[in-house]
DNA sequence: ATTTATACTGTATATATATTCAGTAAAATT
DNA sequence: AATTTTACTGAATATATATACAGTATAAAT
């Protein structure tokens, strides 16, 4: 892609901003306002010479019709969700793309409210290692099997949850650690959420 | 947010959709090509409509002058990530977000290629589990300790890298299975790149 | 029972907007 | 040395576009 003066660097950073801001593109008014040209055709020539050069394509007649090029624009991609391949064929061919995930949708197959940083081991056996991002959905209504986010008093741990009766126990995914009992009616005791995704940044 | 009848949601299918495609928002003209309606006052009352069911906002005077609520348009979002929070303090309090991860840009230290499926769990006690999706980036660097995705003829591997000499050992991460042993001159192996990262759907 | 909202057609028009033409001037290429 | 590109001002204009007004008709809300 051909180079850009500083002026059309200005231009083009004008109409990012513009169509950020009210989320359409500017008109040649616009911009002469933002940059303090006084003549449209300054407008003209510029968005021109940016069309010329790839970074925006122009619908001819067409009231703001400025279209940011895809290099250009920062737009939402996919990555490509890819299973087993057999040797030979193409890696990313597209009859061995599973799917396709967009970064803009929910990445995970429930909405969640933050990623809380795993510290320690105690899940390891579930796959969840040290400094994993785990996304959790706050709730109170878990099962059980869920992965849960409890609270005792002044600690929050991350456990397998099953419940009996009246009786909780936050089972560790880990020979080394030990169960929890707790009573329902335990004071200080409290289920944040629970997990449904997990990030790992490696 | 107040619910919207068919032919509204039909009119802000065609906003997304056009925009999507174009750039910018339609004119009333272009809704009414686009839906089949023979006068502009049609898709005027229903932008009017959707305006005032607080969907989008509408720039009075200006052409094109359609832009999306922040609920309507799928914008770049950034999640919180949090550590474990002592109690009494608010969890999402601002103190307590260790950084945001926006969808957009990378999602890892790295940039990636695709994501790999995990089958089986020879790489368990890594903390990847079946169904897990790795983030795979292409390239035959890898270095001692890397978990790489390697190829033997038709046979794709997910493993440890390690290599002394002319020797190459793939090494899973579960007792149940066993180390491969291979030749760097071996026919049909080759390295398909390594594991920047991890994602969980749970 | 009356008002309001939905869902349009059809006509008209002020104005918002793209775009062309005529210049000027400096910098960069060929 | 000649041409092209950059970087504008300034004026003019065809048309693209929002928007108001006049209707018709049905459904929903008050």
């Amino acid at each position: 892609m051909k180079e850009l003066t500083i002026q059309q660097k200005k231009v083009l950073q004008c109409i990012k901003f513009y169509i950020k801001k009210t989320g359409f593109p500017p008109t040649r008014a616009d911009i002469c306002r933002e940059l303090g040209f006084k003549s449209p055709n300054a407008a003209e020539s510029h968005l021109r010479a940016l069309e010329k050069k790839g970074y925006i394509t122009i619908e001819n007649g067409a009231s703001r019709g400025i279209n940011l090029t895809e290099n250009t624009a920062e737009k939402s991609q996919t990555i490509p969700v890819i299973g087993l391949v057999a040797a030979g064929s193409p890696t990313l061919a597209d009859e061995n793309i599973e799917k396709r995930i967009p970064y803009q949708e929910s990445l995970f197959l429930s909405d969640f409210d933050y990623f809380l940083r795993v510290k320690g081991l105690s899940m390891k056996d579930a796959g969840i290692m040290e400094d994993d991002l785990v996304a959790i959905k706050k709730t109170s209504e878990v099962r059980n099997g869920d992965i849960v986010v409890a609270r005792i008093d002044d600690e929050v741990t991350l456990k397998y949850f099953q419940s009996s009766g009246n009786q909780i126990k936050l089972i560790p995914a880990n020979d080394d650690f030990e169960e929890i009992y707790i009573n329902k009616e335990t004071e200080g005791f409290f289920i944040e959420g629970k997990s449904v995704g997990l990030i790992r940044e490696n």
